[in-house]
DNA sequence: CTGTATCCGTTTCGATACTG
DNA sequence: CAGTATCGAAACGGATACAG
């Protein structure tokens, strides 16, 4: 199957990095929300069932850094920001998208 | 691009669990690991560059449970054990495919 | 060789309270 | 509304020693 090409297991691979960014407890709930649109913060935090507020912070945090999401703050009262992908953030979330299938059809096969 | 599917994003979703499970910090690259053919524990331990024992052992066990992995141990002096994939676990492992070539192809974009 | 058991520091994480 | 600050509990995870 060859699927653990050029060394994602060799642990001083940057790709361990994304990996880890990507594959932490919230990314994955993160971009998958936010691949069907921009959304609010307050949204973000309705629609991702469970996260806390620190959570919901350090995640989008981590993604602007990495240059997944974007940040848009509008200077109003009151405070209004929006998030959306980025073009590699979009490529990130379709790189997801067997992952989100897989688990969710064979999830009570698994847990059950 | 509707992603979250189903409700990956509500909390009691079992999705979550199995999602959970493959992206622990050791689970992508165990099953990655193991897409290439069956290999012996010590195998699996060199391989996976940096993951130790206990957390080798458990991710191992989690995957036993969940019926992606299979153990095979053989009576012998010295003991031999080998590890290989289900056919579930190979549906995992292809799921876990775009997500490992998007994390070695954009890791110098992102990490750099 | 293939693990298990234990210790113990580190990190994660949620709840709560608070600010602009 | 959109966060930040702080605290304590819990889980994670590595090192080591040991066992079959």
């Amino acid at each position: 199957m060859r699927l653990a090409q050029d060394g994602v297991l060799t642990s001083n691979c940057p790709s361990r990095v994304v990996l880890d960014h990507l594959t932490s407890k919230w990314g994955v709930l993160v971009l998958s929300a936010l691949a069907d649109g921009t959304l609010r913060w307050g949204e973000l935090r309705r629609e991702v069932d469970g996260i806390s507020e620190k959570m919901l912070a350090a995640t989008l945090r981590t993604f602007e850094a990495d240059g997944l999401v974007h940040r848009e703050a509008y200077p109003e009262i009151p405070p209004r920001v929006e998030y959306s992908l980025t073009a590699l953030g979009r490529e990130a979330a379709e790189a997801l998208g067997p992952l989100l299938r897989f688990a969710v059809e064979h999830a009570e096969e698994i847990v059950g």
